[in-house]
DNA sequence: ATAAACAATTGAACACCGTTCAATATGGGG
DNA sequence: CCCCATATTGAACGGTGTTCAATTGTTTAT
């Protein structure tokens, strides 16, 4: 088959992207490869790589949208509560929760990595980024005596601890049992960590339970 | 070549087991393969075959020495410390300090997931076990009064917290300038955490601070 | 209307991967 | 010394990602 037109390019790259998202949340970032993206969109492999630089790309692509969508989530979360604190929570078991039930498409988003050395594109930063901010301004209205770069490093560190758990739940090397104790230590790992950052801020430094840290700030 | 008798099975599973280990720790997971293995032992690809019943298998038995070299420095770092809430900031940051030290050695044992649907064998959760057992120790003596299960889950929930700030900064997802802030993070995690346990435990619930969960224990 | 120029599309081909197994070469027992 | 049991091989198979000469439909010029 030569020259058709049936669609532009960038419809080409939406069709490949749409089925791309399909396989990887049904089999996961193993069951992708190129030749079945092209079978069902009805294209050639040789057209993908027109349209796309290398599945890397391709992949990238599909893990931006799930961060939008995950985005997209997140965002809603923090406009319904209202204490700074239930937000938190909130945000954290809104971030499981979209684990738990896309677990291929959240998984692929943090675990692969480029196989060229190709550094992450900055667009694509900018979308964690976001995401980070999203927890940045709960967090300074539960402590607003924060200054902004140890407001940002206390999310991080905050958001660091969720994204384990969530990691570690989703591996199954929890090995808990119960139904809803993934969530479970959700709540015990982020109402732990508000409480310990209001007491550490709040009070003087006592030598035999702080150990050096908050004590300079 | 036919027979030869230079090595016996042990020897030669133990030879491809250290080239695998260098590999991996100089290459990654990427830059593993069987030929790769079999050339450098000066075997042939089906010798391995015969050795290991596939390749993931062969990975499994390179993470189990990781896992146990891990617990080895892990170990030592709980024996020496003295206070169970310093020992635990020395335990989060010893754990740091093995997967920024053996960033590919350390990422091998939590990305890879084996092809097959194969359960992790029982030996090797076990080895996972003994991990947070070292946690739970110096967990224990901090807050007595806990009750093993929820000794346990606390152990898991912050044990999950220091291994996402692990991974994000390890895939270069945290995005901090300076040098030691990775460190900086982990202190801030495992801090408020404890100091978060110590207040919520001991003190009734507030209703404006507390979320839920503290209150029924 | 016809030809020439162009561009979209293909799919065979290449180099790699994990895995298998018939063929082979050899150490050691009779 | 011969023969056999077996340790070892490596070509072969089906699967990757990726490339690019060849092909074929569309458009433009005459």
């Amino acid at each position: 088959m030569g020259r058709r037109n049936d669609h532009s390019r960038q419809e080409i790259r939406e069709m490949a992207l749409q089925v791309a998202e399909k396989i990887v949340a049904k089999e996961g970032l193993q069951g992708l490869n190129a030749r079945k993206i092209a079978s069902a969109i009805g294209y050639s492999v040789g057209s993908l790589y027109i349209v796309f630089e290398n599945l890397d790309d391709l992949i990238l692509q599909v893990n931006a949208r799930s961060l939008d969508q995950l985005y997209t989530v997140i965002s809603k979360t923090e406009q319904q509560c209202r204490q700074p604190d239930a937000c938190l929570l909130a945000l954290g078991q809104a971030y499981l929760e979209f684990a738990m039930e896309q677990p291929q498409r959240w998984r692929t988003v943090f675990e692969y990595q480029r196989t060229k050395d190709a550094e992450i594109p900055s667009w694509y930063r900018k979308k964690i980024f976001r995401l980070f901010k999203l927890v940045e301004k709960p967090l300074l209205e539960f402590m607003p005596t924060l200054e902004p770069h140890l407001c940002a490093q206390t999310a991080r560190a905050l958001w660091g601890g969720v994204h384990g758990i969530c990691i570690l739940a989703l591996t199954g090397r929890l090995e808990i049992v119960g139904a809803d104790s993934v969530q479970n230590l959700m709540e015990l790992l982020i109402t732990n960590y508000l409480a310990g950052l209001k007491n550490v801020q709040g009070t003087p430094c006592t030598p035999e339970e702080g150990t050096t840290q908050e004590c300079k700030a």
